[in-house]
DNA sequence: TGCTATTACTTGCACTTTGCAAGTGAAACC
DNA sequence: GGTTTCACTTGCAAAGTGCAAGTAATAGCA
């Protein structure tokens, strides 16, 4: 008997804001997409952000955002056992998410600086 | 003793997407924004909406645009003791940040598709 | 005037998610 | 061989969410 999904993987409508929104609208989806956009690949570098966040929630949006195809681990080449997390291309697209968001929290908030810039 | 504030009233880092995220990175404040885009203005009108937000959610969701001053109420001419929402210009200038969000969903989540249209 | 309906919330409670601290196991360094 | 670093996992309390039900203030009608 296959369980009711979880309301966190449940579709609301089919707007494409509230789908989006299923995927990325929390408190920490898209500070791990910037950081990755920044140029962090390791587990240590997402964890040491200002925001400090806490590893089991970074561990379980890693997990997420493989799942939604937006980042890809590929096993270090310096270490064994460990992943390097890369976004895809359609983790890629995003950008213009971020870059809206902090368009309007640099026009609106006080006191917020950029910090980080993206790589190409 | 003044008691540590929220977790969700916290500013946790000088990042603008971060600061952004910590006013609106949940799954319901963007939906409400959205809609009054859109040009829903009571509250009957967004409980309404097909991702079926709860009342309580919605109450208090609405005194936080209004105290982030994105959102204001004014009392309806239909109709006594009863609120008309409206996005202030700081809350209109949100536009680019949905617009950016329903572009991405429309390209890579399937099945979805745009219901409503802003107001000028 | 009394009765019902609508609107805009609020309340209560179960359930889910988050935050923090501590723990674990495997490699790497010394 | 022992300590450190790293990448997680576990346990638990606190916060947030979802649903149903309740309430107070009009509004419409007889």
């Amino acid at each position: 008997m296959s369980p009711r999904p979880k309301r966190s993987a449940r579709k609301r409508s089919p707007c494409p804001v509230s789908c989006t929104l299923d995927l990325l609208g929390d408190r920490w989806t898209l500070l791990i997409v910037r950081d990755l956009f920044a140029g962090k690949a390791r587990f240590r570098d997402l964890v040491a952000s200002p925001e400090r966040i806490a590893s089991n929630i970074l561990a379980e949006r890693l997990v997420r955002l493989q799942a939604g195809g937006l980042v890809e681990a590929r096993a270090s080449a310096e270490r064994v056992g460990s992943d390097e997390y890369h976004l895809t291309p359609k983790g890629r697209s995003l950008l213009p998410v971020l870059a809206a968001l902090r368009d309007w929290g640099m026009l609106h908030v006080r006191g917020t600086q950029t910090l980080v810039r993206v790589k190409p």
